[in-house]
DNA sequence: GGTGATATTTCGGTGTGCCGAAACCTGCCG
DNA sequence: CGGCAGGTTTCGGCACACCGAAATATCACC
């Protein structure tokens, strides 16, 4: 129950059950976890238990996980801090939006809230980061815009591009090369793989006036 | 004999042996290396045994320890990256002078080469942090400017302040309030404690036109 | 309602990095 | 040159975070 400063690796768990239930609310396994984060299923079963003991999630064994007040907190912290940096980094360095990920992803267990505090205000307060995913408020408000999966959006139908997850870098670039970015409007069907169909979202538009990409 | 990647705490050994060598050539004992890190001196004893064999320094036992060239080209690279992640937090963040050693202390295991770099040129490509001490080209030559103790400086006689060591933020502000800042010309004697006037050094000119805060 | 495939946890084991207590060197001083 | 006070290393032990192999639970299908 102690609760004692966070290493990177329970920041590295606690924000990685709250994306897995960003955008999906299906159960937070174990295994989805394991997958999530690149390490063997006993490993995770085990700190699951150590991070349950602490008070930053609870842990229904065989069912899932699912996170506490004060583990939603780090959670939304470690995810703002993540947009935060991909923000700057393209934003300030220049850096592409499919290479900023894994930077990001190393940089968020190092730098204080102080810091991200500052470099948020520095970039004018944005409100989404590269791929449109929302920037949490320093108080842990995030404000999800309901959009669908490109890959669900019926044919003819148009939609503004919101949201481009940002997991596998090679969508990203497919998306480049296929002219989809943040606000362009598509119309359905678009010419992308699976897994990019899967990773853009997009909310429906009534005047379909763009070109799509088909 | 292995040449993994250095986790943080090889990091933090091989640059504190370095900066223990940057102004003072005493041995580096582990006993010294045990203050510096804030660690007991069993633990160094430990993990100096561990960097030997790892081929990043040379234990002599109950004698100090020495730097092999693999590791001090990865200690400059982390004394490079802290003195360019501090520049940027004092001129891109505005920070204070004594707030971002710090920060810039967690920071620089975090950071990647190309960030540096990016970040580096951003800033104009300077040759020195806030503090004065020398940046090191990204190809590892080190600039040290020759420059003496404030407290070594003979009455009478003037310097320009080239460096303040930035380790104790008391220090920092001490200078502050006494008006000592780089490149600010001072006389001996200046009225700084004695931590304070081992912590400048200065560069003797021999105009002695400025006030020196006396 | 049993049974097997699959998901999940338990078990034994590893490397890192830390500690206090105890053993050990080294150099100095008488 | 012996002994003592330092500094230094060795020893036993702990927490974290990982793994593969083995045990166990769940669910879906017959």
């Amino acid at each position: 129950m102690s609760a004692r400063t966070p290493s990177a690796t329970v920041e590295d768990y606690l924000k990685a059950v709250w994306s897995l239930q960003e955008w999906d609310d299906a159960p937070v396994t174990t295994t989805r976890l394991a997958r999530r984060l690149g390490v063997g299923a006993p490993t995770v079963s085990e700190t699951v238990q150590r991070l349950a003991e602490r008070g930053w999630l609870v842990h229904e064994p065989y069912r899932g996980v699912t996170l506490t007040a004060t583990g939603r907190t780090l959670a939304v912290r470690m995810v703002r801090r993540h947009r935060v940096l991909e923000t700057w980094l393209v934003d300030a360095l220049g850096y592409a939006w499919d290479e900023v990920h894994e930077e990001a992803e190393v940089l968020e267990h190092a730098v204080s809230d102080r810091l991200v505090d500052r470099l948020h205000r520095a970039l004018g307060s944005p409100t989404r980061d590269p791929h449109g995913d929302p920037v949490p408020d320093a108080d842990g408000t995030v404000h999800r815009p309901d959009a669908v999966l490109l890959a669900d959006l019926a044919a003819g139908q148009a939609g503004r591009v919101v949201r481009v997850d940002d997991a596998v870098p090679e969508v990203l670039r497919e998306c480049d090369a296929a002219g989809v970015a943040l606000d362009v409007v598509v119309v359905a069907p678009v010419a992308l793989s699976g897994p990019a169909l899967r990773a853009v979202r997009v909310q429906p538009v009534d005047a379909p006036d763009g070109d799509g990409g088909a």
